[in-house]
RNA sequence: UGCCCGAUGGUGUAAUUGGCAACACGUCUGACUCUGGAUCAGAAGUCUCCAGGUUCAAGCCCUGGUCGGGCAGCCA
């Protein structure tokens, strides 16, 4: 596993380094990953997780997971678990540094208090509608509010009976008092405190005004000491901000927010609230189904957090907006599991192969390596007796040149096994479907026995059909069927692959795959990718495609049929 | 005639900070193979958004454009 070292730098790290030469924060890297608990971990948050985390490691600082939970009508405890098992299984740890911004509360309100004795911050009157008003446009400038010059008296009395509760939802709020005029919008005095009346998944009741967004996250990167804090895009119109709050306070610890283009995939969607409505309105079977580009999603399709790790190092980290191609991730994906995943055979689609010159009621056991990227993975015994499953597309009647599978009259050699010919079809009289078929096999060919080393062209899977174990396979495909499913001139949901998911049963599988542990990965002998899925008994293995084998053979199919 | 940011092969990133544009994915050849997998060898593809300028030298610096993105929640 050296899947760190030498990837080039970015533009983070150059600050980073600059800084460390410097002498800035006594040369100290201090580094956070802040989620909202509103929602499920994507790949999204991973590329975010893996650069905080590693910038961390790599400079020898630390890291802290804080939950952004200052919005309690989103927020939930089933969140903030989620997001705990998820970076931990990407492989972080963030140590005793475990912060929430709720924990910051009584300061926050102190910092707000001390913004009013200064005359920097003021109660406004006006509702939602009437700021808005008064904010302008993007073009033109805005209006000062009615109450922008209230006394620090009053406001303090207001703020505090705010905090009391006297108020109802909405009634006033408390503003900074920065620019109506100002170019950027979030300077014209924005709300920094609202009245919400909700139980917040961790204070309970004892609060009923909350800290936006903007007030909070500075004053908690500062209160933690952070000394970078990392964030996307759509924050830079809000860094402005960030300094305002902390210069005007005057803190000791002032971080430096630097903004980085968040991951977008093709043929997927990435924004928490289309996830949440492909969740809620059961386009997908929940947050973890494997189609999902969550972290739960990818870990019940099989994903390996190296893959995903090494999938974020290879991305990079800029500024240009930018759509990776979801093949980087397969790629990565198949890399490692490659070298890890145990060879077995599995027969999805069976056809019944029947071997007449072999005798009744035999059984041979044959030795099968386990991985052949890895010697130390051993091998295993497999039986092999009379009559086979082998995969219905693995044998054509008519078949096209440059088909090197069985086909009347030709031979193929069975993985592990020996080489087989084909010498009678038996069809269903009504439809024509292939029942059986009939096949001779030469006993001088059996593996690893070198006295006959005839070569073929093809070699199949294959399982014995009276020792297969029948298992369910699930195979999915990318959710979406567009490169750009969400480009906004439709519903996305109209682009959502019909094909994205298919049920397989009756699939017949290795007697060694009767019992096995939920999540491992295996590799489907000329297929793919497998992992046992949670639903799996040991009456029925359940298997989810992770991601096919790359093929050739489909590729050239599929140029010829054009 | 708002503010902010960005632009390098098909895609994502590099370029010793001003020195003959590189790496990865993808694509295409071929070799090898008891997985049409893996592996190996090779190829095509970018004259760096445009126009000026500074310089012996510009993808990097300056000026002006073009195109793209973000911002008008009491969301984050």
């Amino acid at each position: 596993m050296s899947n760190e070292s030498t990837a080039s730098s970015n533009f983070i790290e150059d600050i980073i380094e600059s800084d460390i030469r410097n002498n800035k924060n006594n040369g100290e890297v201090v580094t956070r990953f802040p989620p909202e608990p509103n929602g499920y971990l994507h790949i999204g948050h991973a590329k975010s997780i893996c650069l905080n985390f590693g910038l961390a490691k790599k400079y020898k600082g630390r890291c802290h997971l804080r939950f952004d939970d200052t919005n309690p009508g989103k927020e939930d405890v089933e969140y903030v678990d989620s997001i705990m098992e998820d970076v931990k299984w990407l492989g972080f740890d963030w140590g005793r540094h475990l912060y929430y911004a709720s924990d910051y509360f009584d300061r926050l309100y102190d910092y707000a208090v001390q913004l009013i004795k200064e005359g920097k911050a003021y109660v406004c009157d006006l509702n939602a509608d009437e700021i808005r008003k008064y904010r302008g446009t993007l073009k033109e400038p805005g209006k000062e509010s009615p109450y922008r010059n209230r006394s620090v008296e009053e406001n303090l009395d207001l703020f505090a009976r705010m905090k009391a509760g006297e108020f109802a939802n909405g009634e006033r709020v408390l503003r900074a008092k920065i620019d109506m005029k100002s170019g950027n919008i979030n300077m014209r005095d924005p709300v920094i405190y609202r009245i919400q009346k909700s139980e917040h998944h961790r204070t309970g009741n004892i609060w009923c005004i909350y800290p936006m967004y903007d007030f909070t996250h500075c004053l908690s990167d500062s209160l933690e000491e952070i000394t970078h804090s990392i964030c996307t895009l759509e924050f830079e119109n809000n860094r402005p901000l960030y300094d305002w709050v902390l210069d005007e306070l005057k803190v000791k610890r002032h971080p430096q927010q630097i903004e980085f283009a968040r991951l977008n995939l093709n043929y997927t969607v990435m924004s928490k609230r289309r996830l949440l409505e492909l969740v809620k309105g059961g386009y997908v079977k929940g947050w973890d189904d494997p189609r999902m580009p969550t972290i739960s999603g990818l870990r019940r399709r099989g994903f390996t957090p190296e893959a995903i790790r090494d999938f974020c190092e290879r991305i990079g980290v800029a500024k240009a907006d930018s759509v990776v191609d979801i093949a980087l991730l397969e790629h990565c994906l198949r890399e490692d599991l490659n070298r890890r995943a145990a060879r077995v055979m599995a027969v999805l689609r069976p056809v019944k192969v029947i071997i007449d010159n072999y005798p009744e009621g035999k059984t041979e056991d044959l030795q099968a390596e386990n991985n052949p990227e890895d010697a130390l993975a051993g091998t295993r015994m497999i039986p092999f007796s009379r009559e086979l499953y082998i995969e219905e597309e693995d044998f054509m009647e008519n078949p096209p040149k440059k088909y090197f599978r069985l086909s009347l009259g030709q031979e193929v050699r069975l993985k592990h096994a020996y080489i087989i010919k084909c010498k009678r079809i038996v069809k269903d009289e009504k439809t024509g479907q292939v029942n059986e078929l009939h096949c001779s096999y030469d006993p001088k060919t059996k593996s690893g026995s070198s006295e006959e080393n005839r070569k073929v062209k093809g070699t199949l899977h294959w399982v014995s059909a009276q020792h297969a174990a029948d298992a369910e396979v699930r195979l999915y495909e990318h959710l979406f069927s567009k490169e750009n499913p969400d480009s906004g001139e439709e519903d996305y949901k109209k682009n959502i692959n019909p094909l994205s998911f298919e049920l397989l049963t009756g699939c017949k599988v290795e007697p060694s795959l009767l019992n096995v542990k939920h999540g491992t990965n295996y590799q489907f002998l000329r297929q793919g990718y497998f992992c046992v899925d949670p639903d799996s008994s040991g009456k029925m293995p359940v298997f989810n495609r992770t991601v096919s084998l790359r093929d050739t053979w489909a590729k050239i199919k599929k140029k010829e049929g054009k």
